[in-house]
DNA sequence: GGAACTTGTCAACGAGTGATGACATATGTC
DNA sequence: GACATATGTCATCACTCGTTGACAAGTTCC
């Protein structure tokens, strides 16, 4: 009988990290409810029963996947010149950041767009939509209707998003002209919904 | 004992239509997942067991409540001129159609909505999404990428009903010159969308 | 070395799900 | 009226889920 060598040496700070990462992956790709938390500790590397006791409940463990401690504004880097264009660059994925950061910013966006319809994950998430996005953008705005323009935007944005990455419906990804006019008409959907109106 | 009298006479195509009526009902307002078919068969004062013998499964109860025998086009009423009001209207629900079937009309979309990111219902929606909106739309458009700019309208309707009637974000509704410039830009974004390039 | 605490393991609970098959009752046909 | 079929009722299956509590094993401190 061999005495089981403990692979990993106790460790409470990175399991929890282990189980975030793992639960942000899947709830990443998949709906709240269809994501269990034995296959978030399985991918983990963990027994089932951690995930409850490290963050109480699935509901808990979900909220503190949307938490953004130190993540970058999503306003970084725009000028109200540039509004329009950095909001393409932000579906496009052109951001400048580092690629590990750009990664936990797109996956963000895929967990919120995915656990949307689900009661549960409901009020968080709006919780989340407002705080990081909303009133960041709507702050950055000038004149009328700043937060009627952040959320036009935003739903653009998310539209965009569920059209991409969730229905899987690419118009792009074809020649590069086509992607280059798909480009400009996004810069000028994302003018719209942002830029104050001129008359 | 009192013989309990029928309420209903025996009739398999009105307990189907209620079947599929009370489905229709809650897959507008919850997940696919969280609704369950009790739920439904409870609404419609029939037995749980009739769900799944009358349509087989859930899976195809859900397809079934996407499906639109004679339900009117999208883009029925629309000119080339009036496309992006066209758009702005079917949001605002300014729809001239009959009241009873303009609910229908955004029950479908509310159940589309609701069970994006479901990945049981995704292909269904998937093909929903492909027949009744996309090809409509990109075939009564005319000049270049017609696929590509129907898909982005789509993105757009969609990410503001998720604001709308998901996120319950609502930036409308509060004055009537609120009111007029939101619709005023709304129609902007659907043109920015749906025209051609003119450049 | 032993106590006190932390971290991990295991098995199980109760609730809920979609689905199925046996049975009961109504309806239609001869 | 008697049979065959259509429709509705009931109990239950097999399964998955989130969560919990008892216990084992490692770690730290005295």
């Amino acid at each position: 009988m061999i005495p089981p060598v403990p692979s990993r040496h106790r460790n409470a700070v990175a399991t929890r990290q282990a189980i975030l990462a793992s639960a942000r992956k899947h709830f990443a790709r998949e709906n709240y409810e269809n994501v269990g938390l034995r296959e978030i500790a399985g991918d983990a590397g963990v027994d089932p029963a951690l995930v409850s006791r490290y963050f109480g409940s699935k509901e808990a463990l979900f909220r503190e996947t949307l938490r953004d401690d130190d993540e970058k504004d999503i306003m970084d880097g725009a000028t109200r010149e540039t509004l329009a264009q950095h909001f393409a660059d932000l579906f496009l994925e052109k951001d400048d950041a580092p690629p590990g950061e750009r990664d936990i910013h797109i996956e963000r966006i895929l967990i919120l767009l995915h656990s949307i319809g689900s009661p549960k994950a409901g009020q968080i998430i709006r919780d989340a939509v407002q705080a990081d996005i909303l009133d960041p953008v709507s702050q950055e705005l000038v004149g009328q209707d700043t937060e009627m323009r952040a959320a036009m935007a935003l739903a653009v944005l998310m539209g965009m998003g569920i059209m991409h990455n969730m229905l899987s419906i690419d118009t792009l990804e074809c020649t590069p002209e086509e992607d280059a006019r798909f480009e400009k008409r996004l810069t000028r959907i994302f003018a719209a919904a942002l830029e104050p109106m001129d008359d």
